[in-house]
DNA sequence: TATTGTTATACTCTATAACTATA
DNA sequence: TATAGTTATAGAGTATAACAATA
């Protein structure tokens, strides 16, 4: 077991990674935001699935999948077949377009990152990998234990919308 | 330096990380969403500062910047104080509120982190801060490095908007 | 003219809830 | 009645551009 400190600036640097994760959604190609790049990742590497296996995989509400896959489908990176054993289902697959979406995407985020940790070496990347992946696997048990505490502060909001630099 | 295949990992690790990021954000106060949080957490570590100093600690844009001090500030949890020495910028300051709702969040995710890495032990916790800092520090160099590639595909988009299963 | 900060606008991602179709 | 998926809506986060005030 770890100590507060320690988990403080873990959280800290959770929060911070976003920055680099805009770095490299920077470099995605048009019409191929982070979602639709995941979308196909997913595909791609475990192969034919249904909309709620990829929700599970993408960790979203099957809402945010289904509009994922439907910007994918619209540009032919996927189709969507139907499912003979349930007919609710649909059945998400690569098309040879999205085939070639994904090796675009998969030398774009390799040059960066080949770039961005050129002093880095295998090792490092290596156990980066294995820890994030162990706190994903920590953190993807229990998702509804969504707790709320009381307010602690009871302060009146003043949207301050207006500069009021030498006031009081 | 690393291989292909490690990159690709890495890649879909950073973004499958939003689904951690998402559980702490669950148990964020109400009326302060992470933007909020890491302004005051920011604050609390590195002591009063201005509005740009802020902006590159959160790496991201001073518009953004400027939203979430609003928010903050309009919640009395910090203040925006004049600078003598250049009457264009603020300096911000948290308040004694602001000090109690950053206990609150260090105790929320403490506990929440606590609870979730029960099993890890201090050195790997150790390890992936380390490890997250530096994938930071390399990409914090070149920011404005963005290039565009041409399109792989050109593929006409068609917005399915409504369900043809057993179409074609 | 350049810099600091604010605001308007637009886009992406997400969750909740209501809905349709099927099991 | 329960489940698979879609859609509408709302909220948070971000970037770009236009703007005001000051250097």
């Amino acid at each position: 077991m770890a100590e507060q400190t320690q988990f403080e600036e873990l959280a800290r640097q959770l929060s911070a990674v976003g920055a680099v994760k805009r770095d490299m959604g920077r470099i995605l190609p048009p019409d191929c935001p982070a979602g639709s790049a995941a979308v196909l990742t997913l595909l791609g590497r475990h192969g034919d699935m249904r909309m709620s296996k990829l929700a599970e995989l993408l960790a979203v509400d099957m809402s945010v999948t289904s509009r994922h896959v439907a910007h994918v489908a619209a540009r032919g990176w996927i189709e969507r077949h139907p499912d003979p054993a349930d007919k609710r289902s649909r059945i998400l697959r690569l098309t040879p377009a999205g085939l070639e979406q994904l090796d675009e995407l998969s030398r774009r985020t390799t040059h960066l990152l080949a770039e961005r940790l050129a002093d880095w070496t295998d090792d490092e990347v290596a156990q980066l990998i294995r820890l994030m992946t162990r706190l994903r696997e920590s953190f993807g048990d229990c998702r509804s234990t969504a707790f709320r505490l009381p307010v602690p502060v009871t302060a009146p909001v003043v949207e301050e919308t207006t500069r009021t630099p030498a006031s009081t």
